[in-house]
DNA sequence: ATAGCGAAAAGAAACGCTTCCAGATGGGTG
DNA sequence: CACCCATCTGGAAGCGTTTCTTTTCGCTAT
């Protein structure tokens, strides 16, 4: 632990070369012969060094520095999608600030223009509300922002075919016997943030059921808050209205998984008696046997970083918005027995 | 949306003063005449100008933000110490930069040393497990830290007596007729960060109990996540094993909403054959009536972001801890009905 | 050999601030 | 009235980088 950082002054000197030659090794600046290179590499090693972030934002107004705004509704779907992000982000040698969205107060200081969040290269924003919470729908900076799992025509921006993922989910449980059913998610803690991420996929639901000719009584639907207790409580509820067989679309993993827990309490086969299709495609769901709609979560991360990257580096085209689909992983929760013609 | 933002040589030259007063004012430098003072102020107004934090940190060492390490999970516990935090912070004119700890692969992330946390003039830290994992209990820094709602010989901490939280809800559901159960929450999300809140506020209900010559049979405790549904999931358990009156003490009001909600639905009389203590003091717990252990988390917050700049002001005593104590609010859920003798 | 050229490297200037030192100002004193 | 001291203020130096200009070097073409 030295109790002083070292700095480019030091490095040059260890590797007899001058501090330019150390700025153009660490920004990879071509005109280094390989050789030399190699040297400053080794000498940066040697020291421990590690360039100061502060100086160079003042010295040449980048910081390679990104920031993250998005709500924390500390779910596995951010986790997974930080993941795609820093995926990219550490290969490009870039840092990652985040800023949480706890409360729609802390939304509104993150608006300001002098805020910690505007003071890097660019910005991720997930969260469809803020995009349109602004006024003119955009934000107080100059710099890059692309938006996640969003949708602007100001900005570039990746999202979730959700609507989709809902219709293959209909067109899956229709081909069952027994009647349809799906949980959702109040929308409650989330309306500041504008999302319709649980009602697009409950329409896409009662489309693909459609597709069977079987539809969705208003009934069938159960709203519940985001945990696995939420499904439990659903599949009680289902239990009161109808006979098994029931198909129930889970509108996440969480609820499906409460659903299988309550049906094994219930004593009721899964699969045969209950069948569930949860969202997400969350890692866990495989050992379960549960059936899901998979996202490409760190797949559009990593996409909207790349995107972001490209305008830091000077692009400068029409913004554009990338749709990513999500994908029916078939496994024992919903096994096609031979109840259907085909 | 000036293009350029304006320097301090911009401001010195408007308000008629060299730079090096400029920078006095902004620092709270005291020998600067008021009259000189409210001439730069006034001119900092006018142009809009607010200090780059990067040049800051470069030329003077300090960049007035701190560093937040935290779990998140998402809870409206760090809503409030959050907010205890930040409405010292801004007092002092000082930013806040998150470190939201999702993953145990983002909390070794946070441990390196060059990690952008550590770019700042101090450290929050709000994870008992966080500070164990660490090699010789130490971060990686010179800088100063402080555990917030964690304990450590090392460093300053504030933290709340959750046991005595227990022990109070024991004190106070004792003094009533009927089966006394809690609802206490899995640990498992939370192992790695060494969590045993929920665990002492059990034992400390047990405690209190025992005050009453009561006990708590390992039965009437239900485990459950952290979820509203998870406490009527415990409510229909606990039916299941006694009949009313029930005295239910929640491990967090979130559960003990849960409980409200699956009462109502049974037709059980809150406060009579239900009786349902919570815990955290959330504001919306007045509203439902609901009694809980009030915790003053905000003024955990604000006092450890208190000892904090002490520090980064640069005081050298020995580490201190400073405990704070939940208080019971009493309100319908447990309304003392004649039924005790006092 | 030597002029000429392009590639690579050195080092000065600049980024926006803090800090320090020297200079200016003004009032009190002998 | 000269002198001294305390109080304020101006601006140069420096923080750790990037970037631009200049210098150096190693070749090729004459």
């Amino acid at each position: 632990m030295a109790k002083h950082k070292p700095t480019i002054h030091e490095v040059a000197h260890l590797a007899r070369v001058g501090i330019g030659t150390v700025s153009r090794v660490l920004n990879n600046h071509p005109s280094v012969r390989p050789e030399t290179r190699a040297r400053v590499t080794e000498a940066m090693q040697s020291l421990g060094y590690s360039p100061n972030p502060h100086a160079r934002r003042v010295a040449g107004g980048r910081s390679y520095t990104v920031s993250l705004v998005l709500p924390v509704v500390a779910t596995e779907f951010y986790n997974r999608l930080l993941e795609g992000i820093e995926q990219i982000l550490s290969e490009e040698r870039y840092e990652i600030a985040l800023f949480p969205i706890l409360s729609s107060s802390r939304l509104e200081r993150y608006l300001e223009s002098h805020s910690l969040a505007y003071q890097t290269d660019g910005m991720l924003v997930s969260s469809q509300g803020l995009a349109h919470a602004l006024p003119g729908h955009r934000f107080p900076t100059e710099r890059p922002v692309v938006l996640v799992d969003a949708y602007s025509q100001r900005y570039d921006s990746v999202y979730m075919d959700n609507r989709l993922g809902g219709r293959l989910a209909g067109r899956h449980l229709g081909q069952f016997g027994g009647s349809q059913f799906t949980i959702t998610v109040e929308e409650d803690l989330d309306k500041a943030l504008g999302y319709t991420v649980f009602r697009d996929r409950v329409e896409g639901f009662a489309e693909g059921l459609g597709e069977h000719r079987k539809s969705l009584p208003p009934e069938h639907i159960f709203t519940s808050r985001f945990s696995a207790e939420g499904g439990r409580l659903a599949l009680q509820h289902f239990r009161s209205l109808a006979q098994p067989p029931y198909n129930i679309f889970a509108g996440a993993d969480l609820l499906a998984l409460g659903v299988l827990e309550e049906a094994e309490k219930m004593g009721l086969e899964v699969g045969r008696e209950v069948r569930v299709l949860g969202f997400d495609g969350q890692p866990w769901t495989e050992e379960h046997g549960l059936s899901t709609l998979s996202q490409p979560i760190e797949a559009m991360g990593a996409e909207a970083t790349r995107l972001l990257l490209e305008r830091i580096h000077g692009y400068k085209g029409l913004s554009k918005a990338v749709r990513f689909e999500p994908t029916l992983l078939e496994r024992r929760s919903t096994k096609p027995t031979k109840v259907y013609a085909d």
